[in-house]
DNA sequence: CGCATTTGACCTGCGC
DNA sequence: GCGCAGGTCAAATGCG
């Protein structure tokens, strides 16, 4: 049951998981996306590489975890233009990247919801104003199906899909302030493909993914220090 | 005992 | 307006 992304999963070829996944700690701020007209109502599959003008700089875990990864997200196949949760095993791509979309969610939240016979619960009417998010979806080949991607995260719910016979789980983030939520589906023909969908931004550090790198952090500042001083002796 | 998962109920949006 | 499909809540349950 332990597949910790960040330990196991660096070795195991089987489990490809798109590192891009941590991100940098954000603000807030939504809408890092600078312009959608590509994606423009759900996510839609674009290159990783699109993927990555989206995100604010961030920090190139790849290169310094994954020594097979040149640099970059380790995208298989950007070419076919399907849709996440349509996609079929033809391309044997490990890691495919969503791009961002934003659910406009424009129509008129009344939170008219309470009823007094039964309690008011369930429903997207919950959900106030809630501005546009970028939703990512990685879609990951890995036999087990939750991924330790280093956030703690608290499953809520869990519903069948029309499409895919497999149900689909909805997890949340459990820090109080940060409300990330992201699905994940197994497909049915091939229970090995697995698609993970983000919605939202952390707004905090990863604990896990920070207890993993400081060993390094630490040997890093030490070598800057063992630099500098060498500089000064020459 | 505290926390995470399970699971049925409930709510909303959309198509007909 | 109704039914379906998707998404969420919360009580119950399980586990360390
Ligand atoms: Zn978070």
């Amino acid at each position: 049951m332990e597949n910790s992304l960040l330990h196991g999963g660096i070795q195991q070829p089987n489990t490809q998981l798109a590192t891009g996944t941590c991100l940098a700690p954000l603000p807030p701020v939504a809408a890092p996306q600078p312009e959608q007209h590509a994606c423009s109502d759900t996510t839609s599959l674009v290159p990783g590489a699109a993927m990555m003008g989206c995100l604010p700089a961030a920090v190139d875990w790849a290169s310094l975890l994954l020594p097979r990864a040149p640099g970059s997200l380790h995208v298989g196949t950007p070419p076919p233009p399907v849709v996440a949760s349509e996609v079929e095993s033809g391309g044997n791509s490990a890691v495919t990247v969503a791009g961002c979309s934003a659910s406009a969610t424009t129509a008129g939240e009344g939170d008219t919801n309470n009823k007094a016979g039964k309690a008011g619960k369930g429903g997207g009417g919950r959900g106030k104003k809630k501005a546009s998010r970028p939703r990512f979806a990685f879609q990951t080949r890995s036999e087990n199906d939750v991924l330790d991607d280093g956030y703690r995260w608290r499953k809520y719910g869990q519903k069948a899909v029309k499409n895919s016979a497999f149900p689909r789980s909805y997890y949340r983030c459990t820090h109080h302030t940060c409300d990330v939520k992201k699905q994940v589906q197994r497909l049915a023909k091939d229970t090995s493909i697995v698609v993970t969908t983000y919605e939202g931004v952390h707004n905090h550090p990863c604990e896990k993914l920070m207890e993993a790198l400081s060993p390094i952090l630490k040997q890093l500042q030490l070598l800057s220090q063992l630099q500098s001083c060498t500089n000064q002796l020459l």
